[in-house]
DNA sequence: TTAGAATATTTGAATATAATAATATTAACG
DNA sequence: CGTTAATATTATTATATTCAAATATTCTAA
């Protein structure tokens, strides 16, 4: 794999973990599974539609994957990556982390 | 310190990071000690002006230290949350870094 | 003291991001 | 069916980022 590509992929992951909001929902996810908008809107106080759109932020860029259960739908990390770098960053370790990503 | 305020400050850090150059840039102070504006050029094929501004850019976020020697300026990084950031995304050993920063 | 090398800054145009508000979808339930 | 709860989408506006080009700065050396 060429080095830019390699670059502007992991380049595109910080991206999509660098804002505070995405940052708090997806260590949210990884430490306590605070998993459905409802729960995150309650956690952070931001608006509904605020979370809905960073949340479809953080699933194209496949560090979230979403499950739909009847009226709810239940979001989980998917990228691996993205968890290393969060528990970099926090110094969280990995083992604490409630994660159904294979690792 | 407030919650808040603490992602703030993490997600400013990769923002600082997630962009290909200033990514590549930052690895290569880290692995080879490529540290001034003119080695950054050659590797990168990248323009003075653009290496530069994204120079300022790590420096203004605490990321990357300057010092003049003569006609030349070298970076290093400066900050340990980076190059933990950096090692968790690549898989690389911190041991392996050539770090001026204390650990 | 002037010229050149290395780096920094500024400006402008194109594009991307973010928050809010309004509207749409989807599923459960009476 | 019609309503409500939960979530998604769209549109708008404001702000930020990016790159390239031009210019400025800082140091060295002749």
């Amino acid at each position: 794999m060429e080095l830019e590509v390699c670059y502007s992929e992991k380049a595109e992951l910080l991206k999509a973990l660098s804002h505070p909001l995405r940052l708090r929902i997806v260590r949210g996810l990884l430490l306590n599974g605070c998993r459905n908008v409802g729960c995150m809107e309650a956690n952070t106080g931001q608006s509904q539609s605020c979370i809905s759109q960073h949340l479809m932020r953080l699933k194209a860029a496949g560090v979230v994957r979403a499950a739909r259960s009847g009226n709810e739908v239940y979001y989980e990390v998917a990228d691996p990556a993205a968890a290393a770098v969060v528990s970099a960053l926090f110094g969280d370790r990995e083992e604490e982390y409630q994660c159904t990503i294979s690792r």
